[in-house]
DNA sequence: AATATGAATGTTATATCATAACTAAACTAT
DNA sequence: ATAGTTTAGTTATGATATAACATTCATATT
């Protein structure tokens, strides 16, 4: 069978390292990261392997932007989403860091709809079949990343640990 | 390559017996398809092939039952989902009834983002490489259903038709 | 440097989606 | 009939997201 690839997020990367291609992929783009944009996504880069809420990121920038709104983060996330740097979760209403932003798509999110933590697949023949049934039913698809729903081992084991309300602080589990 | 199946929702499947149906898997199960309950499948049945918002829900069901309240609807949505009879859209925050209950499941729904409308694609083949893929991250799939976000050909063609705030009224595009 | 332009952000209000919590009615079994 | 359970009524609120308009900032041009 052709190969898959399996990504979980355990290892630190280097978050000034992701910063700069970031930075670099928006210049790529015509696009500016600026401040506010970089602010955001430096948190969801700091939860590697989870996800964070839109008011968590708000409750995030307030701490160093007094005066943080609503559409203060919401824009940001608008604009992270459209530069491929973050993934909406659609499953549990939340928001990520596409880890390596610029590499391969990842394909398959597998969300855990209890913590938010994530596991990411990527199987390009399997993507590719994918892509040839949807093609069949005219319809054209409009993000690289599929979510399956989906229980964490650990909130398998635990569903009262780690609930997806609060900031994702707990103990790790990717 | 293995058969995959793909439905759109453009036959009109008698209502009546979908309903025989439904009432018949929820007797299996031991749950009651009570009156309210039967009233939000119908509506659901009644707009194959795509999707509506919970409060479209409520409108239809105050003019049949005035009082209802958003717990009225979601309730009866939460029931549905349990027995298997419809589907929550993750991508669009809609819901749809599964068109064969008690049948083959459907694994990939193809969800225009846009107007609703939904494409549904059956490939055990893929379904089972999925399954494999998601069961080595350690993760537990808690929905047999995979959404896609896509665009209908309609509203690949013009944006502005049959926008998902509304009934889903206008023009067909299955 | 002044100015025009568009992009980004500030600000207020509100739309949209969903559930908590408690009460009352209906069903089921004995 | 009565107790126990499930379903539904009712009020309020929580959680997620955007509209609309004002202001500031970045950049290019003169």
């Amino acid at each position: 069978m052709a190969p898959s690839r399996i990504t979980q997020h355990n290892g630190n990367h280097d978050l000034a390292e992701q910063l700069r291609v970031a930075q670099a992929l928006c210049e790529q783009q015509g696009r500016r990261l600026t401040p506010l944009r970089r602010q955001v996504l430096e948190q969801l880069l700091r939860h590697n392997g989870r996800s964070l809420k839109a008011y968590e990121l708000l409750d995030g920038m307030r701490e160093i932007h007094p005066g943080s709104a609503p559409p203060t983060v919401y824009r940001a996330l608008d604009f992270l989403v459209e530069a491929g740097l973050i993934h909406r979760l659609d499953a549990v209403n939340a928001w990520m860091a596409c880890h390596d932003a610029g590499g391969v798509p990842h394909d398959l999110l597998v969300v855990c709809t209890h913590c938010g933590a994530v596991a990411e697949i990527s199987d390009p023949a399997m993507s590719t079949r994918l892509a040839e049934r949807v093609a069949l039913t005219g319809f054209k698809p409009t993000s690289h990343e599929t979510e399956i729903r989906a229980l964490c081992a650990a909130c398998q084991n635990d569903p009262t640990a780690n609930a997806h309300t609060g900031h994702n602080h707990g103990h790790a589990h990717g």
